[in-house]
RNA sequence: GCGCCCGUAGCUCAGUUGGAUAGAGCAUCGGCCUUCUAAGCCGAGGGUCGCAGGUUCGAGUCCUGCCGGGCGCGCCA
């Protein structure tokens, strides 16, 4: 059994640098020690810069570092050839065929685990009272990848969505119908069978913001209808459960579209109901943490203070004019209801089950051939008998944009006040950027006049029904890729049609979602993200495709399989491999590139950052699409190099597949 | 005012923990389809890495200050 070659490479090199220059085993210089690959595979496979960091301990040259270490690796398995750089670099050269050999035996697992640690990941999030739009779904794409990513790893991941169906905005949409549609409770029920409600309530959200700018006077009809949806048993409260059920349906069928599943809705009116936050407050009470403010603005409001770890050191003095009066933030209203942000707190220590008290359960929806998606429900009499566990995380990631920072970060500082310091500390905010529309876009869909031209972008707005709808999206991305896959596969029925465009069009979405660094604005332009060319998702699934038609091909001809061609690579000759060929030398750059992928999901989990997987899969995508050009599997007529070929290949295409599959994207059969 | 983020090619972005020649895509220009799918490939032009200091053998990357832009700081969520 071959070890993961980092592992077995840190371990052989701590070895030999203690030994030939006496050190300590716990020397820190040991503990870690960096491996980086060479910029090309002429200088080596795998490099370590370990002769700079010794240089000025040894008071000796970097190069002749290098030099003695490289004589005293020498006999690594796996690694024949060990080579000091001029400029101090150590550079190993790996056994070509014996490493694709072992790394091909190991398939990546991208199935749901049932033990390991459990992570939750909370993601989508959206305001039950409109259709899902393009900032939705650059949430939806990161937080679904990233519960992929933690799953290949092999830990256990429950995908949460919350579900805020008790707050203004849901209110909000009740109001419109009630007040300017004067509909009653069975009207909006019968307009939810007959129009694309989501779409309906985007427009009519929209209208009562306006209404409620033209007569502030009218903000009281939102509390009073707030008021009503929290006290619940009336219709209000119906006509907004009802709502909110429905456009949560049209979300999950948009979210279905992309590929992107969810374990359990939680429904803030359950944390209501099953009084949740009555037990939390009691906790925080008794912490100290929240009380009573019985002066000033905040007078009768429960509030917590903010830590400010910045300035606690050299606190500046006091000028005169600037009060200085420490932040507040009110948990319970003056008029006794609770905040957002108190409502949080309690889902918050659920998730991590020390909350105390626990949801009913039944199955919100089933899918042929999949588990069903439960909900969370305060009736224990439709509650199922015996559910799964849900909640009990090890670690608990909440994937919200980055304006949500300040509350995220007084999540962590309640659980921490509350003594629960692990699960502080395991709290993540997956934060990244919002998604806004570039000026061509914002009047590509008609919101030409209402946009601020000295602004560098235009921010999507809900509330002012302003921002590109995802099925929208999606439609126009779908109609697109299927004009292109009928065009170049006339021989397709429709069905095929459909279903290809399908794949192409999410591919070009997730991927164009998950490009970015998660610090970056997206400033979303259609044009760009309609794009099949260059750095795409459809590239990428080019690129996949292309190799899979090499085996269709080979199959045909000469009854090999990817797993054939794998299996018999033992029987390949190692000159057939390392003849020091350029077409050699580059297909096994191919490989050596194909076998880090378990590298980079480590690395954007520990980041946080998908973009590394994509931009990742990208390179590798382009380095195949160059070596397919120049170097034929099927017309080379040496058998051991054909073979050779179609093995690297054979493995790249897995390890590319799998990295597609972990940002959401299915590779089709052709395209 | 305080806090967080961004500033790299005409545009949009990468750039591993500080390390080998700062890279992609788009756009522009020039090539490549009787040969595994041209959603592709090859080539060309295009860079004061916002500015100024500092740390270091070595800085796009770390520190300080400044400039420009964005977001947050509510008895909204």
């Amino acid at each position: 059994m071959i070890l993961p070659i980092q592992q077995q490479l840190r371990a052989r090199i701590a070895e030999a640098v203690r030994q030939v220059y006496a050190l300590e085993p716990a020397d820190p210089v040991l503990l870690d020690i960096p491996l980086e690959t060479p910029p090309n595979r002429a200088l080596g496979d795998v490099a370590v810069p370990l002769a700079f960091a010794l240089a000025r301990r040894l008071r000796k040259a970097p190069r002749v570092i290098a030099q003695e270490l490289a004589s005293a690796l020498s006999d690594v398995p796996g690694i024949p050839r060990v080579e000091a750089a001029p400029n101090g670099y150590l550079n190993f050269f790996l056994d070509r065929a014996a490493w694709l050999r072992h790394w091909s035996s190991e398939r990546p697992e991208l199935e749901a685990r049932t033990t390991g640690e459990k992570v939750v990941v909370e993601h989508t999030a959206i305001n039950p009272n409109k259709a899902a739009h393009i900032g939705h779904l650059r949430n939806a794409a990161l937080g679904d990848a990233f519960g992929r990513l933690l799953r290949f790893q092999g830990k256990r991941v429950e995908i949460q969505n919350y579900i805020d169906d008790t707050g203004v905005q849901v209110a909000d949409v009740v109001v419109g119908f009630r007040q300017l549609e004067n509909r009653t409770f069975d009207a909006v029920r019968a307009l939810a069978e007959s129009t694309r409600f989501d779409y309906y309530c985007w427009d009519l959200y929209a209208r009562v913001t306006d209404w409620y700018e033209a007569d502030k006077e009218r903000l009281s009809i939102r509390a009073e209808t707030l008021h009503a949806i929290e006290h619940g048993g009336n219709d209000a409260a119906a006509m907004g459960a009802f709502i909110a059920e429905r456009i949560v349906r049209c979300h999950l069928a948009t979210m279905r579209r992309m590929n992107i599943r969810y374990d359990l809705l939680t429904w803030e009116g359950d944390i209501l109901r099953l009084h949740f936050w009555a037990h939390a407050f009691e906790f925080l009470k008794r912490s100290g943490e929240v009380f009573r403010q019985t002066e000033g603005k905040l007078a009768g409001c429960w509030v917590m203070r903010i830590d400010e770890d910045a300035g606690a050191e050299g606190t500046m003095p006091a000028s005169e004019d600037t009060q200085e009066e420490q932040r507040e933030k009110v948990i319970v209203r003056s008029d006794g209801t609770v905040t957002y942000v108190g409502k949080d707190m309690a889902n918050q220590m659920w998730k991590f089950g020390v909350l105390g008290k626990d949801f009913c359960y039944r199955v919100f929806d089933e899918y042929a051939g999949e588990p069903p998606l439960w909900s969370t429900t305060a009736d224990r009499t439709a509650a199922a008998a015996s559910p799964p566990e849900f909640g009990h995380a090890a670690t608990v990631c909440n994937v919200i944009d980055t304006r949500q920072s300040y509350l995220q970060k007084l999540l962590k500082q309640a659980l921490s006040a509350l003594g629960f310091k692990e699960q502080a500390r395991h709290s993540i905010h997956y934060s990244y950027e919002m998604v806004a529309l570039s000026h061509a876009t914002a009047h590509e869909f008609g919101y030409g006049q209402n946009v601020d031209e000295s602004r560098p972008f235009v921010e999507v707005s809900g509330r002012r029904g302003l921002g590109v709808k995802a099925d929208d999206l999606l439609d126009r991305l779908t109609d697109k890729a299927s004009q292109e896959v009928a065009r170049r596969n006339p021989e397709f029925v429709p069905e095929e049609v459909r279903r290809t465009a399908s794949a192409i069009a999410i591919a070009a979405v997730r991927y164009f979602m998950v490009k970015f660094s998660r610090g970056k604005v997206i400033v979303f332009d259609v044009d760009e993200a309609l794009s099949f060319e260059g750095e795409s998702g459809p590239y990428l699934q080019y690129a996949a495709v292309r190799a899979a038609n090499i085996f269709a091909k080979l199959k045909d001809r000469e009854g090999l399989t990817a797993e054939s061609v794998l299996e018999s690579l033992s029987s390949v000759p190692a000159d057939a491999i390392a003849d020091g060929s350029e077409d050699a030398n580059e297909l096994w750059a191919l490989v050596l590139e194909s076998a880090r992928l378990d590298e980079i999901v480590d690395q954007a989990v520990r980041t946080l950052e998908l973009s590394v997987l994509a931009k990742w899969a990208f390179a590798l995508a382009q380095q195949f699409n160059g070596f397919y050009h120049r170097f034929p599997v099927l017309a080379e007529e040496r058998k051991d190099v054909r073979l050779w070929r179609a093995a690297a290949v054979a493995y790249y295409r897995r390890q590319l597949t799998a990295a597609l599959e972990l940002m959401g994207c299915a590779v089709p059969d052709r395209m």
